[in-house]
DNA sequence: CGTTGGATTGATATGTTTCAAGTGGAGTGG
DNA sequence: CCACTCCACTTGAAACATATCAATCCAACG
């Protein structure tokens, strides 16, 4: 992986910053080198285990954090327990964003996952400096909003069948350009990470996991996806898959 | 309404500024008086009737407007026809942040609607000396990514009589705030507006509109929403409204 | 007074959930 | 190396909520 970073000429106090492999794509894209020092002295290393919390409704963010590997998930819960996955995070996006309190929340490590944390404070300060910043990350959450509307569509009007079809396609394309780097093409059937469990699935979907069983398992019957133990699946064709979609 | 804006001394080239209703909440309000002026000379006023299209994918936008009055609702369309409700917008929010090409959208007038148009690139580049107006936009991004999480909530986990009652208690409780004016307050039991048609509301809930004709009629019945006519209704008590909605 | 578009109500069909039982693999300890 | 346990996953049958199909109803309007 770091083999595939671009090896630029840079200020050797940026250490770290240095071999980050979401440099140009994350947030610090939006920075000159001197700025990028700035905040490399506010910034703090963190690292979480899969399900580790990172933070929650109760324990409000004081930080910002860019994701440098790994998935996180944003849950809300209702008082009776249900859930519902309302965001999948990826690197190079953010964590941290506030949430107001109609519903709880939680924010998780889905993987193990590396942080590049800003404490809030230091990070509005330093921001108001450089306006590309707030800029760019606008340009984050704006995406982030569409996603979340794709994701609306999904869950009021989709089949259990488009929705468990959605979710394949989705990390089946969008897991192959996070792993090519510098302009590598991954191979076209490629295997694929399916992050969740069974019931995590089902939180993202709002279904049940039973249903998303079922629903797997029928598509593993028409071979539209293949796969290898529980958790990783290669799709033959994305075509039919896409189809199924909806 | 107008008699219930706070008169200030204001430069008198400002015009329709001036008298604008939303010029303390809305992106505006992030900018002094001069540079206020800088955008007045950008901007455009234009009006919509109910129903109208506003932009769309296959109109990608051209301008940024600010909702002077009225609401706007944001749809998304499977390539069936199905469709899906992703987002009301009430004023002092913004219209026009394009979106991406995953779902074919569009965003149209749901009442009367009164926008103040800013032309893309005269905007961005009058936003970038004005750092103060990106960091407004991300706020009021981050604002609508959250309803945008609350309603994948209801849409993933939440029952038709909770989603009906939401939407209802939705209504009642943002409506009530924006009829005040500088610190006047509704009376307890006023009349709300349901802007939409029964199809409309069905399409926001992820329903059908026969279900959701019979969630109010049984919500009628129990008297915990009063309707006068088909589109107005008031809430004799919050409490239980709240408690059904989950 | 007929027409029209939205809203309502009823009967039936269906997809998904719920409840329940069973499988299979990974890790543990004898 | 083999039971044993645990946890995630799988599969089946029945129950249920919502969708679908089909009539009306009703108010607004020309």
């Amino acid at each position: 992986m770091l083999a595939c970073k671009t090896p630029k000429l840079e200020a050797p106090e940026l250490g770290r910053c240095f071999a980050c492999l979401i440099r140009e794509r994350g947030i610090c894209g939006a920075l000159s080198e001197q700025q990028l020092l700035k905040f490399k002295h506010i910034a703090r290393h963190r690292t979480y285990r899969p399900g580790e919390r990172i933070l929650s409704s109760e324990n409000a963010a004081d930080f910002l954090g860019a994701i440098n590997s790994g998935v996180v998930k944003v849950t809300k819960i209702l008082a009776d327990g249900r859930q519902q996955i309302v965001g999948l995070l990826f690197p190079p996006n953010c964590v941290g964003h506030t949430y107001g309190k109609t519903n709880a929340y939680f924010v998780e490590a889905a993987t193990p996952v590396e942080l590049c944390c800003f404490e809030r404070g230091g990070f509005d300060r330093l921001s108001a400096e450089y306006p590309g910043l707030s800029r760019h990350l606008l340009d984050q959450t704006l995406k982030e909003l569409e996603s979340a509307q794709d994701w609306m569509v999904l869950l009021g009007r989709k089949t259990a069948e488009e929705k468990v079809a959605s979710l394949l396609l989705m990390l089946a394309t969008r897991a192959a350009p996070s792993h090519d780097c510098n302009g590598y093409k991954a191979p076209r059937v490629a295997e694929f990470e399916l992050h969740l469990k069974r019931d995590e699935i089902a939180d993202f979907l709002g279904l049940t996991y039973e249903t998303v069983c079922r629903q797997i398992a029928a598509l593993k019957k028409r071979d539209i996806v293949r796969f290898s133990g529980t958790r990783r699946f290669s799709v033959p064709d994305l075509e039919p898959l896409a189809t199924l979609a909806g």
